[in-house]
DNA sequence: TAGTGGTCTAGACCACACA
DNA sequence: GTGTGGTCTAGACCACTAC
């Protein structure tokens, strides 16, 4: 049986956009299954009732998410699946709550400092200037997973105390009216010093995983830098990746 | 001065990449700076003597690389630098060729060995079946930087110790006509064993960065599983992502 | 109000894969 | 050869931003 798809020319979601949906949803849901064919663009475009840019535009959205390939003289086919999320920005606090982890934040501290040096070069900002700086131990099932330390712009957000316990620091910048746009992160790992050790329940020169990382609006202003580690026996970093064509 | 921007419409590169790859030089060599609006779509279309969704193909392709950003009613901007390279499924051979660093890599088993239980599940063979085995060391001004071990499909690649020494496995499978599309990876951290221990240089117990990745191809097949183990002093993940929109 | 990007149309020709 | 996606055109109207 042939997919019903429509398009609801009064809505005001783009046109492209409705189908895009359709056809990930239909995949999701294996109603188109991996490797079938998705038929050709000209005649999905006229049982539509759209032009061919416009269904082109659809069938592109997700053939950056990955879910399906082109094929010069053969067709659009369904990727074999494997591919359900692309690495994104997302917070620890999110990560965690989806995952049914039933997340707890402790802020330990949250207060303004003079910026070190490498903060300031982090940030763009002066050294010796004004940062807010936050230190956040970041709990699941009331254990100590991480230890989060950031340090941000002056004047850049409240940071309330109460819903940083509440909530993830970048749902806070979006909803701030921040628009996240790129970040840079360097992964590793090395032994707890004893301060860590202590804070992580680990023992000294344990394991742990670290990450730092910078984050940019769109007008490439750092509005966050971010020095965390991770307790890895509780913790890695999962994601997929797409190869850029 | 206005950028001398042109097309050659002699030449089989498609005119939006053709335009693409000026506007980028462009911007790397800083004759766009940031910040800087690009001016409308269709006077640059007017322009160059093409049509406005050829213009808009270009920009969208750079505004996919991070490079500008769009804002209705404003003006389409270069993002203010910070923005290099994304997340890219590049191998450790060339990351550190790149860095400048003369890596080096010693062939340590290259052979045909049953599948695990965890190779056949994440390479989707028979548990049991055959599946190549490869160990690595990979050292960069020669020290050992990382050990690494890959299981592959049998028969998907002709691998010689010989070219496997000279580069890297991801070179090697796309010049065999692979087109890798995306990769599951999982970075973690542990407590070297006392045989990772002495392949890499460290003390038993020491903190080893650790990474496994599974790699499918874009008929969504696996064609790679890597468990790969690194010196955190000598090595960590750097890379850039962007926020999807 | 003026200017920008966002969306959409109805065609056209070309390059490539496959039988 | 036939069918597919890849590229390109010359318009149109709308939504949002800034003044």
């Amino acid at each position: 049986m042939p997919l019903d798809l429509r398009v609801d020319r009064s809505s005001p979601v783009p046109l492209y956009f409705q189908l895009a949906q359709q056809l990930e949803a239909a995949i999701e849901q294996g109603r188109l299954t991996p490797g079938s064919l998705l038929g050709n663009e000209i005649e999905l475009a006229a049982r539509l009732g759209l032009s061919r840019p416009t269904v082109r535009q659809a069938i592109q959205s997700l053939v950056d998410k990955g879910l399906l390939v082109r094929r010069r003289g053969v067709g659009t086919q369904v990727v074999h699946s494997q591919v359900k999320r692309p690495l994104e920005l997302s917070s620890l606090y999110d990560d965690l709550a989806a995952a049914g982890q039933r997340p707890a934040t402790k802020v330990l501290v949250n207060t303004v400092v003079p910026a070190s040096a490498t903060v300031a070069a982090a940030l763009g900002v002066a050294e010796g200037g004004d940062v807010h700086r936050v230190e956040r131990l970041r709990l699941a099932h009331g254990e100590p997973m991480a230890y989060l330390i950031n340090h941000l712009p002056p004047g850049l957000l409240d940071l309330d105390t109460g819903r940083l316990e509440a909530t993830g620091l970048y749902r806070l910048m979006r909803s701030a009216g921040i628009t996240l746009h790129s970040a840079r992160q360097s992964i590793g790992a090395r032994g707890a010093t004893a301060a860590e050790a202590e804070r992580l329940t680990e023992a000294e020169g344990a394991p742990l995983l670290t990450m730092q990382r910078t984050t940019f609006d769109d007008t490439g202003r750092a509005v966050e830098f971010g020095d965390h580690t991770y307790r890895p026996t509780r913790y890695s970093f999962e994601f997929q990746l797409l190869v850029r064509p």
